[in-house]
DNA sequence: AACCTATGCACCT
DNA sequence: AGGTGCATAGGTT
C-alpha cells in the first residue's frame, strides 16, 4: 500500500505491507493524483511525522521491516543507536563494524526508510557527507534541515 | 573478478 | 580554510 505524506521538506512516499512500514522515501515526482486511503499504518506514520516536524517526536514505536543484506542491516542498526542531536561519521561507524567508511556510505545510500531510520545522522569526517545518493542540491538541503530538526528535539 | 562508492587524508594554494 | 587528487577497502552483483 502506497501513501504520500507532505512534509515541510517535501513529499514522502510511505509504503507498507499492511503489517509493517517497508519504505519511506523522498518522492519529488508529481503525485497529486494519489489519494491516500485510510489505513492504520499510514495514520500512525503520519502522526509520528507530524510530531517529528513539530519538534516533539519521541523514539519510534512504528513497526517497520527492512530488506537488505546483512551488512546493510548492521549499518542501519547503528543508525538507530544515534539519538537526535547526535551524529557519527562514516569512519566511526566503519570502525564499530570493522568495515570501511565508503562501504558504510554505500549502505546509508540505500536506506529504505528515511528519518525513521536516521541515516542523516551519519556525516563525513569533514563536512556533512551525502544524502539520498547525492552530494549536493536539494537532498543535501534536506539532510541539513533534518539535522536541525534533530537539534530542536534534543533540547 | 570487475565495478562501483553518501570517504579520508595528504598536500597544496 | 577550502579545493583537488588519489589510494584504499570493502560491498555488491
Amino acid at each position: 500500500m502506497i501513501n504520500f505524506y507532505h512534509s515541510p521538506l517535501g513529499p514522502l512516499k510511505i509504503v507498507n505491507d499492511n503489517s509493517h512500514i517497508v519504505g519511506l522515501t523522498w518522492c519529488d515526482e508529481p503525485n497529486d493524483h494519489i489519494v491516500n486511503d485510510d489505513n492504520e499504518l499510514f495514520a500512525q506514520a503520519s502522526k509520528w511525522l507530524d510530531d517529528y516536524f513539530s519538534g516533539k517526536a519521541a523514539k519510534t514505536d512504528l513497526p517497520f521491516k527492512l530488506k537488505g543484506t546483512d551488512f546493510q542491516r548492521r549499518v542501519w542498526a547503528q543508525m538507530l543507536t544515534i539519538s537526535a542531536g547526535e551524529t557519527l561519521t562514516y569512519g566511526e561507524v566503519a570502525q564499530r563494524l570493522n568495515s570501511s567508511a565508503r562501504a558504510v556510505g554505500g549502505a546509508c545510500r540505500v536506506n529504505p526508510v528515511v528519518i525513521l531510520v536516521p541515516c542523516h545522522r551519519i556525516i563525513a569526517a569533514t563536512g556533512i557527507g551525502g544524502y539520498a545518493g547525492k552530494i549536493a542540491g536539494v537532498m543535501i538541503d534536506r539532510k541539513t534541515q533534518l539535522l536541525s530538526y534533530d537539534q530542536g528535539l534534543s533540547h
